[in-house]
DNA sequence: GGCAACTTTGGAAGCGCTTGCAGATGCGCG
DNA sequence: CGCGCATCTGCAAGCGCTTCCAAAGTTGCC
């Protein structure tokens, strides 16, 4: 394998030059930068990447913490950082850590601590304050997306908010028995994102002087398969059917609509469904749903990071809510007997 | 942040021992050892990957390169290999390709041929010669995960073989009007994994003395909405209709269901239906497949790259067959008016 | 008890780059 | 024409480890 000597060599330069010419810092004339490229191209030389960061003290790679890669979410945030940071020439490394906290932890101590990386992305990890720390104190920039990480910067979209206007919309639809499904466990590691959302359902109910009824609040571990039992539990129990359900996730309006249909239930005529995501499968089932740009959410936090490194004027902790986008469909409507919206 | 210098001091020690004491590398007396390991704890020491990597030679870091991590199949073949190279202390560098040949061919050539990375796991990429010969140059074990790649390792299912009993196991309750849906574009970049099921497919069909009608053989892209879409085509045209579908993956069998679900369809009674994959949606809708078990192909295919890396004797390029697992569930049975199989 | 054969240790030379520093070169201007 | 300043270049000192080599310490055996 060719090394910079051999380039610099050949062009007849030292290997400062070389090394400057071919990073495009410091000066160097368009004629030396003329030579040392070709040279390099000649050769076929790529710049050994250890080599160069430990003498700069620059990775170019930043590490991306997330729970599972798995679940459409959280792949949908990582294509955003991947592509965003290919762009960049950077590489990214992935700490997928599906089997449970024991791995995170050893993730954080083994591996980002070992200054292999410029910074980290966390999605839909609780950080505790004593690991962000670690972090911070090797001079490690964390964004974490998908809620609150103290200490470092933030993107999230406005969970509450857009829960309210999900339950705000089955509400000016005439709906008042709003039936509400929420995250469970698996979420427990996360910044309490269900209950943020079941926030926004609460207070949405509560100003519309509707009540919230126990036996319609369930949980699923926002996969369609977890959501689809749990509606078949909500849908085909002895109580009240509700008139209207709001998923915390599109996969769980899924499962819901899903487990309607085996009910004989016509959507939206029988029951209505939204969700929160924007995901793929929503057009199939004409799902309504509040689309939140998963990818430009990691594309992003990718672009808040980079401008964190090069400025090197460690920003500070910046927190930016991502916009979301309202995408009605037909599976929600008026509800069953009524003849059309309250006003 | 400490050195290992540092750490010598600390236990009075020198730095060759010290490394060969954290590294398990070499002689070093119990005592040392010992010494080692308190100090470096006592200082929160963590080693210098870079500069471990610039001094050794290994990087203890392999390249993953997927079409698209948001992807049932490969996003499952990551989890696996995640898991399995977090374990062995691997970092994992995820290249994801899903914005075309181009962004292929980039990373290739600035990230993975700049020796970051001692190994790379291709899934389901079709690289050229061309390229598996630059990796193979810079003696990088590659292993390929779904098809052949000529000169490098590979793990793959017998998709022929598997297609051929999906079809057959039809056949044998009674099935003779029985369409393919296959794959179609999105797949051109992969190892022709459509054609392999289709193959099977004719296989069985002739061997049967069935005819392969063209007008029921049609395509998708591997999704579930594309599967819909092309399946609401197939069911709802005006030709006759087929009694039972074959679908190349589990999304698409389920696209399928959906589509036939619009139509006033039972499944199974007046469709079946059968899959490949063992998607985890496939018990909401009781879909019969093939279970390719991706995690446990992400993980072997990490076992064999370390197995190839530790023993550093090339090993030379195996062709692994992984083993599948044919589970019957409720979307498949004996054709419309039949009583029973036909044995 | 002496010698060969191990085991353990430290010194020091890199691994292949980047970059501070100082010298060389070129240019504008009085 | 000479001086000052800006631009370009090369030398050499690292970056923080690993590992070769030789020296020192142990052990076992005749």
């Amino acid at each position: 394998m060719p090394g910079i000597k051999d380039v610099a060599e050949r062009a007849g330069l030292s290997t400062a030059t070389v090394s400057r010419a071919l990073s495009g810092k410091g000066n160097v004339s368009a004629r030396s930068r003329e030579r040392a490229r070709t040279a390099a191209a000649e050769l076929g030389f790529v710049l050994s990447y250890h080599a160069s960061s430990l003498a700069s003290g620059r990775n170019h790679n930043v590490g991306v913490v997330v729970p599972s890669v798995h679940r459409w979410y959280f792949s949908a945030v990582v294509e955003g950082v991947s592509a965003t940071l290919l762009d960049a020439g950077y590489d990214l490394t992935l700490y997928n850590v599906s089997e449970g906290p024991d791995r995170r932890h050893s993730v954080l101590n083994d591996f980002l601590l070992r200054k292999r990386v410029d910074a980290v992305i966390a999605v839909s990890l609780e950080l505790s304050a004593a690991e962000i720390q670690q972090l911070l104190a090797i001079h490690r920039p964390i964004v974490g997306i998908g809620g609150p990480l103290p200490g470092a910067s933030t993107i999230r979209i406005d969970d509450a908010g857009i829960a309210e206007a999900a339950t705000n919309h089955l509400i000016r639809l005439g709906h008042s028995k709003i039936a509400h499904m929420t995250g469970d466990a698996f979420f427990e590691q996360d910044f309490r994102l269900p209950g943020m959302r079941q926030g926004g359902y609460h207070k949405a109910m509560t100003a519309a002087g509707l009540p919230v009824r126990p036996e319609w609040q369930v949980s699923a571990d926002f996969t369609v398969q977890g959501a689809y039992a749990s509606a078949r539990r909500l849908l085909g129990g002895t109580s009240e059917r509700p008139t209207a359900v709001f998923a915390a996730s599109d996969e769980m309006a899924i499962g819901t609509i899903l487990a309607a249909r085996d009910f004989g239930l016509r959507i939206p005529y029988d029951l209505s469904v939204i969700g929160i995501d924007g995901h793929e499968l929503g057009e199939v089932f004409g799902l309504t749903t509040i689309d939140q740009d998963a990818r430009g959410q990691g594309a992003l936090a990718v672009r808040l990071l980079l401008a964190g490194l090069e400025d090197a004027a460690d920003g500070g902790a910046t927190d930016t809510e991502f916009p979301t986008n309202f995408v009605v469909r037909s599976s929600t409507s008026v509800p069953p007997g009524d003849t059309g919206p309250t006003h």
